[in-house]
DNA sequence: GTCTATAGCCGGATAGAC
DNA sequence: GTCTATCCGGCTATAGAC
């Protein structure tokens, strides 16, 4: 296998593994296992484990960047790309209720151990935030979109917590009814 | 030291480590050098690490218990109880900012863990869940009174996860401020 | 009830053959 | 570039002295 090959598939397993068990838990043997390496080759490619988890988040933020790009790109409005943010709570409810939200609790494992990579991890929340802001902004609300991108981010965030903790699928549908209530409140209402 | 005492304080600590620094990277060795004790004396208490966990998560559920009658019974209206639990964000939020919610996180860890104890521990989200239910109530409104409760619980959770990724204080108080806000408005305005 | 000593395992990481 | 073999350390857990 090519060099680049086998580094991708490494970075690939290693981000599933480190979402559906966590950075802390995920062993070398569990990523070299499901790529079909030994564990020695894995320090051809990476030196520590630590450097997986910088290829992780960087393939995360450049996946979040597309798709991000590809929302922009379908030529709906300002309501319609926020909605698609927020469609993401149902379209991935099943990983969401057995694992929570990928970047959410990256974040929260690595504030806990007091990781360096967690200002990286927290710089996806900011992709998330600025792209937000920009939709607000065109929703004609200049002056508090920024506050609005962070509510709207912290409140799917939420959304993803209680629904793991209760497996509730019927609550993420209930919410992001409520979020789009909201969002169609905003024009005419902006007290809220 | 008599039997209760030490296990007492092994409980205390591991209850602080397995918030601060997760529950998978806190070893044994952490609880006893915090306790004073050593390793060994570690299983005439515990025969597993999963025993302390449900015996911290019993410990918390008591404690979260405690804190709701107190708020119950320090005599205010449904409202100021209601946001006796939102304050909970102010108040914690140096601990919060550095390691999140210690439910929410919880939770999230055991999820991805796959672990046992994950239902008792989303049981402590219960706890809150109906006392809030029970508020929401009282402020007539009893149809929704559920719905209301789990949507309050997400949007603390959320608020908890973006404080700690973005280290915001600022963003905290303004949620807070925003959810008092909509407390208030929900009486006159039950569209939300 | 608390200690020391240690078993047994698995983690990350390395060396060197092919 | 991939492998096998191995080192070292930390982990959970146990045994047995005091």
């Amino acid at each position: 296998m090519s060099a680049g090959a086998t580094r991708d598939a490494i970075v690939k397993r290693a981000d599933a593994l480190f979402y559906e068990g966590g950075f802390g838990a995920t062993s070398f043997s569990d990523i070299a296992g499901l790529v079909g390496i030994s564990r020695g080759n894995f320090y051809h490619h990476f030196k520590t484990k630590d450097d997986i988890l910088d290829a992780v988040v960087a393939l995360r933020m450049e996946r979040t960047r597309r798709m991000l790009d590809a929302w922009e790109a379908e030529g709906g409005d300002p309501r319609q790309r926020i909605l698609s943010f927020v469609h993401m709570l149902v379209a991935n409810r099943a990983q969401i209720m057995a694992f929570g939200c990928p970047v959410g609790t990256l974040c929260c494992e690595l504030a806990k151990l007091d990781h360096a990579a967690q200002h990286k991890a927290a710089d996806i929340f900011g992709l998330f935030r600025d792209w937000l802001a920009v939709q607000f902004r065109a929703l004609g609300m200049p002056a508090r979109s920024e506050e609005l991108a962070l509510h709207l981010l912290a409140w799917s965030q939420g959304v993803a917590v209680l629904a793991a903790a209760f497996r509730d699928e019927a609550f993420i549908r209930r919410e992001v009814a409520t979020i789009t209530a909201w969002l169609d409140g905003l024009a005419s209402n902006q007290s809220d």
